[in-house]
RNA sequence: GAUUCCGUAGCUCAGCUGGUAGAGCAUCUGACUUUUAAUCAGAGGGUCUUGGGUUCGAGUCCCAACGGAAUCACCA
């Protein structure tokens, strides 16, 4: 789509043309901001001895225009002011006809309140910082007997907030502050894991194996050696590395890639916080991260209670904690203690829950557990000691058989993080590893891969510890209230729009060239080979 | 991947049993020097997502494609 054929882009474009004609540079370099339009607000003093000259820059976001007078709305990163724009002090007034919703512009004035109580900027100089040459879907406002703030006109198209999230961050401003929220929780944590002396470190995304997770991974090529490459699933057995090697504690803040479903609780590229610390076990991280969600939740929230859409959570420590056993108890009335795979399937059926055959019994344990549990596990709660086959990098437990020293902390019924006792005698690795491979081999294609280098480290030897992975996403959803993980994802995972992209870049549309060309390797294949099968 | 719903002006949405496309805001012109969803008077703006079909006639009915949302399945 060319922009030039909607009318009110082209005569944003004159307006350009006109004011440049005037001497007016369109696109400056700079403007000597003084302070945010929140700081101007906050410093502004009824009846001040002097007057509080500032000096503002932001987006327009409203215009009234009363003849020989005006008053715009300015938006910065901080909230909104009002500016009031008058002929009498403004030689370069007649321009303001050329300005629009959108541009963003720089006032120098002084703060004072208007007849109506707003306080407001008195405009000694405007000038245009840069132009919007597109109409901006910008919402009204309005304040009502109650000081509620009510909007008109939301730009609420989700499709677009997402695909053109810029246009989503100018027009609704309470989005950023969800992204706020996010860079806090982020912050807050490396803080409390810095100061503990834990190291943040960088692994590749790019993996010549993949592992660490149950997991169908991306697959793509590194041209230089020939070989194929995966994108990371997780975290997971670089870090341990490091703990081989020598580190006593690390961490890494990073994307995760799944090649599996997308709905509002995933997207194929994800974050994680993964921790390792060694001469630790499960118990100690459990105490860690209570900790550690108690400053963030504060930070985030101001408060331990954290309102939901349902309810409120409380995340006041200790957390509950329950084993895996026994809150099947709970929810269902069924002891499954020491049960094989044949009694849980009996359980399974007795309950209405979907198994088959070829599920071994923890993988039935985890069907009762999700189907029947998990939904109702709304307060933080931590979930303990799963069966051995669910997690195969996990140590067994010191003193339950067929279970791992392992827990998962679940919030309003989500998985928010997972923990282990680390796995670090090699032969129990090595056996397990086996026991995936056979899983593999019968077809679960998210079963994990040996890796032997993985092996070998630990026979190397690594130290007792813990590992714990947070899902930043989901927490950021937990905390700021969103419902969809695409909320808290500046630019999550859109199918493209093919037939607009085919109009729009002509190329992708012809076979013959090089942007075409390049797409993917089979079907480079199969031009190359001359005619295309299909 | 399955099912259901949705796609109309820059934005938010109407549009009945099929009969030349509507509103508010935004935009444009004019009035207005403390307004605030400013107001008042006038004007312009649409390949109704795309492609087929039925029909004298399709925004409306049918089929398909594209995109989105919700629910389910898989997964964190």
């Amino acid at each position: 789509m060319n922009t030039f054929e909607n009318d009110q882009v082209a005569r944003r474009y004159e307006e350009l043309h006109e004011l440049e004609a005037d001497g007016v540079i369109a696109y400056p370099y700079s403007f000597p901001k003084t302070f945010d339009t929140a700081a101007a607000r906050a410093l502004f003093q009824d009846n001040a001895a002097e007057r509080l000259q500032v000096a503002v820059a932001g987006r327009v976001v409203a215009i009234r225009r009363m003849g020989k007078a005006s008053f715009f709305h300015l938006q910065d990163d901080s909230g909104r002011l009002q500016i009031y724009l008058k002929n009498d002090d403004l030689p370069n007034y007649d321009h303001l006809k050329l300005y629009d919703i959108g541009d963003i512009i720089g006032v120098h004035g002084f703060m004072f309140r208007t007849r109506t109580g707003e306080v407001s900027v008195h405009a000694q100089t405007v000038q245009m910082l840069t132009k919007c040459l597109v109409p901006l879907p910008v919402p009204k406002e309005e304040t009502d007997e109650q000081g509620n703030r009510i909007v008109h006109d939301q730009f609420a198209d989700k499709e677009l907030r997402y695909r053109q999230r810029y246009l989503d961050l100018a027009v609704n401003p309470q989005v950023r502050d969800t992204f706020r929220k996010r860079a806090k929780i982020i912050t807050t944590m490396r803080r409390y894991l810095d100061q503990r002396g834990y190291l943040e470190v960088e692994t590749p995304v790019l993996h010549t194996m993949y592992g660490g997770a149950a997991a169908r991974p991306f697959s793509t090529h590194l041209n230089a050696l020939s070989i194929p490459l995966y994108l990371r699933i997780s975290l997971e057995l670089n870090l341990k590395r490091l703990i081989v090697g020598g580190f006593e504690g690390v961490y890494e803040l990073g994307k995760n890639f799944r090649n599996e479903g997308i709905d509002k609780t995933h997207n194929p590229e994800f974050t994680m916080l993964e921790l390792y610390v060694a001469y630790k076990d499960y118990l100690w991280m459990l105490e860690m991260v209570e900790e550690m969600l108690n400053e963030v939740v504060l930070a985030v929230n101001g408060s331990l209670h954290v309102k939901t859409a349902g309810g409120e959570l409380n995340f006041t420590r200790p957390f509950r904690r329950a084993t895996m056993h026994e809150l099947i108890y709970e929810y269902t009335g069924h002891r499954i203690d020491g049960m094989d795979a044949d009694a849980l399937r009996a359980v399974a059926n007795q309950l209405h829950i979907g198994v088959d055959a070829t599920m071994g019994a923890g993988k039935i344990i985890d069907e009762i557990f999700s189907e029947r549990v998990q939904p109702h596990l709304i307060q933080p709660t931590f979930v303990m000691d799963f069966p051995t086959e669910m997690v195969p990098l996990a140590k067994r437990h010191r003193s339950k058989p067929g279970l791992v020293e392992s827990w998962e902390l679940i919030v309003n019924g989500q998985e928010l993080a997972p923990c282990f006792s680390e796995l670090n005698d090699p032969r129990d690795q090595r056996e397990r590893f086996a026991e995936q491979a056979k899983l593999r081999a019968a077809g679960d294609d998210e079963a994990m891969l040996i890796d032997n280098d993985f092996l070998y480290a630990l026979e190397v030897g690594m130290p007792p510890a813990a590992g714990l992975g947070v899902g930043i996403d989901r927490l950021t959803m937990l905390l700021t209230g969103q419902e969809s993980i695409r909320d808290v994802i500046f630019f999550p995972m859109m199918r493209p729009e093919e037939k607009r992209a085919a109009a729009e870049n002509p190329d992708a549309a012809d076979p013959t060239s090089p942007s075409e060309a390049a797409a993917t390797d089979s079907e480079r294949g199969e031009w190359e080979g001359g005619d295309r099968v299909e």
